[in-house]
RNA sequence: GCGGGUGUAGCUCAAUGGUAGAGCUCCAGCCUUCCAAGCUGGCGGUGAGGGUUCGAUUCCCUUCACCCGCUCCA
């Protein structure tokens, strides 16, 4: 097992185009990433195996996409505003930042303890705000949503009506959340707009704890199904006093960054609070009414929340590896087949056209159905290698005896063995290793 | 936001108060070429703005970004 650096799998990112600083030309715009051709499509592999597990295989899950949008009553009623606003202070002396409001004196610093040493509070508000419509009033503040939970309790009733669901069923979303975190960094781990994965899952508050556990060991299956070495992965149960306003259990998936253990993924028991407070506001009664037993309830929910673009930094991570071959370092990005920003290179051996049209030919073919890089530069040597580093599974290669036989090479990532297989038959060969 | 550190080509690293160099990468060409071969040529840079100066990449100021801590979270 290599030693992985964030050095490395920044340099790698960029190297190869899977992340950009945000505004690069104009210098930068902290905590902003943009995705190039590689980590798109990394990116979108990570959503789609997360919905398909979510959503596409289960019959008690359906999806929804809600707007960032919402109306201010939201946050009031999630506790957002409230919780997400913090005044602060620094202490002068040691630089450490402490709420004002948790504070047993509020003129003292319990970091090193000494007294008058605070600048001014401030506010330190999470949530984004901007203003719905051209004139900036109090009237029409919005936040930017900090998290996509709320989308879906606000329309847990539409959805359960239209789609006539049955406890326990569950709501699953993608979308992207933006939060004014305080410290961000750590590359793409911690950015103030991020992309989330959240499903929340009601049930029977009876039943909370089963599905809680069943949720945490279903999602933690997830990573491991996807290659993620399961010696990476670690649960931690929260504390009481480090539970969420709205939560009474909450574990986290922890990932062995490159920095130490960091959260990957918090499953939480957010009880009926959501469900609640949004009846108390709205007073729209949210409520589920059981015709067999004639009792009307507020469901439990189970929340797994993961973050998109921290997992897809994850699984970079966790594929990164180096061999020593012939004297050289061979870099190797042993994603998951699914989970490859391109499912096979087509390498025509040489630059002459008899080898390239056939080449072009055959990519054509194959871009039909997966993501299909054509490399005619340099020597195949050198373009393995480079197919090797962005994680490509499988290469084929077209060379002078193809033109003879009607078969092309193929090679394989992990195991760099080849095998030759005729040229009509690359696609079926493909479709039975990549499933 | 505060404290500390760092910014020279895509990457690694030189140099200088007076025309910023090299290796690797990349691109083009040659070589009938299966695991980063070779040869020839090419693109490309002092994070940004201002000041001092005849002249600034170098000295000063501001700013931006990154890294480490404080803190928060997917």
């Amino acid at each position: 097992m290599t030693e992985t650096t964030l050095d490395t799998i920044t340099n790698l990112a960029k190297k190869r185009g899977f992340v950009f600083q945000s505004s690069e030309i104009y210098g930068g715009l902290r905590s902003a990433y943009d995705y190039g051709p590689l980590g798109v499509e990394l990116l979108r592999n990570v959503k789609e195996e997360w919905w398909r597990s979510m959503v596409q295989e289960r019959s008690d899950i359906v999806g929804i996409d809600s707007a960032i949008l919402q109306a201010r009553e939201v946050w009031r009623a999630s506790g957002h505003e409230e919780v997400f606003t913090d005044p602060l202070v620094e202490c002068r002396n040691c630089n450490a930042r402490h709420r004002l409001d948790k504070l047993e004196n509020p003129d003292r610093c319990p970091t090193c303890g000494e007294t008058g040493t605070f600048t001014e509070p401030r506010e330190f508000n999470l949530m984004f705000r901007t203003h719905m419509g051209p004139v900036e009033s109090d009237e029409n503040l919005v936040y930017l949503r900090p998290e996509t939970a709320q989308g879906i309790f606000i329309n847990y009733e539409n959805v359960r009506r239209t789609n006539r669901l049955k406890l326990p069923f569950g709501i699953a979303q993608i979308g992207k959340s933006f939060r004014n975190e305080i410290t961000p960094g750590q590359f793409v781990f911690r950015t103030r707009e991020f992309e989330q994965m959240e499903m929340e899952y009601f049930c029977r508050p009876e039943e909370s704890d089963e599905w809680f556990r069943y949720w945490l060991d279903e999602r933690v299956r997830w990573y491991v199904d996807l290659g993620m070495s399961p010696e990476s992965i670690r649960l931690r149960h929260h504390e009481p006093d480090e539970l969420s306003h709205y939560s009474v259990s909450t574990a986290d998936i922890d990932y062995e960054f490159p920095w130490g253990w960091d959260e990957l993924e918090g499953v939480a028991n957010r009880t009926d609070f959501d469900l609640r407070q949004h009846t108390e506001h709205s007073g729209e009664d949210l409520r589920y009414f059981d015709q067999e037993t004639n009792e009307r309830f507020f469901p439990y929910v189970i929340e797994p929340a993961a973050g998109a673009t921290r997992m897809t930094f994850a699984f970079l991570i966790d594929a990164y590896t180096e061999e020593e071959v012939n004297d050289e370092t061979r870099t190797v990005l042993k994603l998951h087949h699914r989970l490859a920003p391109y499912k096979a290179a087509v390498l025509p051996l040489s630059k002459r056209p008899e080898l390239i049209e056939p080449a072009e030919r055959l990519a054509a073919e194959l871009r039909i159905r997966w993501m299909v890089e054509l490399d005619i530069t340099q020597s195949i040597g050198r373009r393995y290698r480079r197919q090797d580093e962005i994680g490509t599974p499988f290469c084929v290669t077209i060379d002078f005896d193809s033109l003879e036989d009607g078969a092309a090479t193929v090679r394989d990532r992990d195991t760099m063995a080849q095998d030759r297989v005729q040229i009509d038959g690359i696609a079926a060969y493909l479709e039975s290793k990549l499933g």
